[in-house]
DNA sequence: CGGTGCGTTGACATTTCTCAACTGTTGTGG
DNA sequence: CCACAACAGTTGAGAAATGTCAACGCACCG
């Protein structure tokens, strides 16, 4: 009954994707598409919790209105991201409202009276979105950790050694996942900087860089940087 | 049964702070203190999931063994802090391996069956874990986009923007929530630094600070400053 | 063959850190 | 109660890191 956009849609989130089919199609079937313009309010600080939220398309900002009437922004979201779990969860009421930021913007409402019976009568369902959620907390206090870092060769040695593919010692290569100014941007640099670390690292022998890869050869002494010597 | 400690850093830890006093109870009833030296192994990379784990005092380290013998630290864990949930309730194995750091160092282990039984049975349990893992990845997602911020300014000013306490427009009263070096630490940046822009803004007018406190005069532009201007 | 965009490099400006000195507060022991 | 140590915070001067702007090469794509 559900349109297929909602499926697919569901299908790629963190939370359900290790979800059996059967299962997957249960939540769908609580759940429908909304297509929004930009400005249209989804929800309001305080009301009751229709249910929870996936951008498919678009994006979504949250905000709460402080007494002084002053628009607050709590956060941004966009295509695959998901928000008010937690509210319809545990609050039964939104703690902040919810606005298109785009034309058109498509999110699928998951609805609260289904999908809550789901989750109590499922422990898979609830396994699968706390282990979900851990994994991404887990990638995110990485993340912090990697921008405390007050230098940008101990951030970007740091990344590095953090990459899968560190198989025997020495010559380690790396793909990069994404274009050198997105992994810039990722590590909060310039592509300038980026360029210049990897060029002095390389003429000191730490490492080689290739179009989309990079080859460690110095683990120790990479190691030693992004401790920040 | 359970020691009192045992129901004592439960309590206190943010999955189950908003559980009620009866279900806390059933959760410590399979719950056991631990302690242990520096150096001693918790659980190893790949070893069957006994339980999750709470750390009460001291710290853990979790980290991988590389296929060429090189031990890659995954995370650092202190006082406060869980770990492992994701592991017992989604993949049954350990994907890492966890060795205490510091002596005394004590845990509370959440054994796996009483815990997966309950959180099977109590939806109030998941949905709390969940409600607690939501918030936990919203304000790490806040403290990336702050830390992602070039210039210390801009994170400064998103910080303070973001603090609760924005009152009558105009002179809004912010309580620092610690010592101004710990601020600094936490913005990622020098304490030197810190106190040469809330010096600058002071003399421009934007702020006034005290013992522990800064006032926002001029919220407009600070705005301007933490969008980067 | 040209255009477009990424990556690199250089010169220069700015920010931020480092080091050092100094101030004020707090807490402590005599 | 006072001297004094310990520590947070401030300020200044200079150094280092990083960003900005501009130019150029190179690959990729129509």
């Amino acid at each position: 009954m559900s349109q297929p956009e909602v499926l697919e849609t569901l299908s790629t989130l963190p939370h359900f994707r290790l979800l059996d089919p059967e299962l997957l199609r249960r939540v769908a079937e609580g759940s429908r598409l909304r297509k929004l313009e930009s400005g249209e309010i989804l929800f309001r600080d305080g009301d009751p919790c229709r249910g929870f939220y996936a951008v498919r398309s678009g994006g979504v900002r949250l905000f709460r209105v402080t007494p002084d009437g002053r628009e607050q922004v709590v956060h941004h979201l966009g295509a695959g991201q998901t928000f008010a779990e937690a509210a319809l969860l545990n609050m039964g009421r939104y703690p902040a409202s919810a606005v298109a930021t785009e034309t058109p913007t498509e999110v699928v409402e998951i609805a609260g009276e289904p999908f809550s019976r789901l989750f109590r009568e499922e422990p898979r369902l609830s396994a699968a979105m706390v282990g979900s959620l851990c994994m991404r907390l887990i990638s995110l206090v990485e993340r912090v950790e990697e921008l405390s870092l007050v230098n940008a060769g101990a951030r970007l040695a740091r990344h590095l050694l953090r990459q899968p593919g560190h198989g025997p010692s020495g010559r380690v290569r790396i793909d990069l996942a994404m274009a050198k100014k997105d992994l810039a941007a990722h590590l909060s640099m310039t592509p300038e900087t980026l360029s210049r670390l990897l060029r002095r690292w390389q003429d000191q022998g730490l490492v080689e860089t290739e179009r989309g890869s990079v080859t460690v050869l110095d683990p120790e002494r990479l190691l030693a940087l992004a401790d920040g010597a």
